[in-house]
DNA sequence: CTCGTTGCAAAGGATTTGCACAAGT
DNA sequence: ACTTGTGCAAATCCTTTGCAACGAG
């Protein structure tokens, strides 16, 4: 903690740069699934996999599965999205961009992304007291949306 | 919010109750996973079929795995247990006692239990900005612990 | 040209479901 | 007895992996 050089630049982490460090390749591929983890907010391995097809058309070949979850697990490593599990099915995943919180409701599955200076003071606190370094970008809270909770309220009475 | 009879009772939702209240019934399946859960501070639903196991012994016979899964969504409808779903693997099941934050670190998927109170300075601040309640019993922070703090430290300066 | 990457297809693990029988009330 | 719950086995869903061909550097 020595002061940020800027708060967010355009293009944060250079896809490209990233992976010539490491001596890895930049594909068309690669390219295609980050583009997809960042149009689609909250994107499954599966929606994400969809999308491309879509993008791609009849006749455009789109990355297989596989290459998906393979790249979708390169770009977690390379800092570039992150994943949350938010219901029981697949996780999904949102490009790393600026930090932000998700609040799921359980009963909708209605996803809403709040500020994550919300957390700040809790975080402090476990830094503080166990040294514990809080992952935003991985933090997902439960509970119940307004519109679930009145919906509850009337049916049971 | 008008004041609780009790901060928290010897056994808080009787199993039985639960059940006959709701015409279902109560099996000795149904108690044993209630018990596992309890046992197991966080198992997955595979963990807990494995202790079922080893408690009925050879010739004992324990629940099936269906049965595990069917009933611990049960229980969690009756509100008396909690999932959280801590890495990519399974799910965790927690007896619901009483409520307590569940902190994971990424890297070495150790589990903390902390006080609940931490968020609810957040809590309050979603029901008052979104009417969202926060279940706190399902919330998980991921992280890193300090000791894979300093691990990672060490091992790339 | 060399080595990382992809596609394809099949394997693997976890969870769910249909149905006939066993068990609780 | 009546209805719910369980076991069994097959079906699904999600994810991973082996290997030959392909493409970036």
């Amino acid at each position: 903690m020595s002061g940020e050089p800027a708060p967010h630049e355009p293009d944060a982490p250079p896809l490209a740069a990233q992976l010539r460090a490491r001596g890895l390749r930049l594909t068309t591929q690669r390219q295609r699934v980050l583009a997809a983890v960042s149009a689609l907010e909250h994107g499954t391995p599966e929606e994400i996999g969809a999308r491309l097809r879509a993008e791609a058309g009849p006749d455009g070949a789109a990355p297989d599965t596989s290459t998906v979850y393979r790249t979708l697990e390169l770009l977690e490593r390379l800092g570039l999205v992150w994943h949350t599990h938010l219901g029981k099915g697949a996780p999904v995943y949102h490009a790393a961009e600026h930090p932000h919180l998700h609040v799921v409701c359980q009963e909708c599955g209605q996803i809403s992304s709040v500020d994550p200076t919300l957390l700040d003071a809790a975080a402090e606190r476990l830094a503080a007291d166990l040294g514990f370094t809080v992952d935003v970008g991985h933090v997902a809270l439960s509970g119940t949306c307004r519109a679930c909770a009145e919906k509850s309220r009337t049916e049971q009475p």
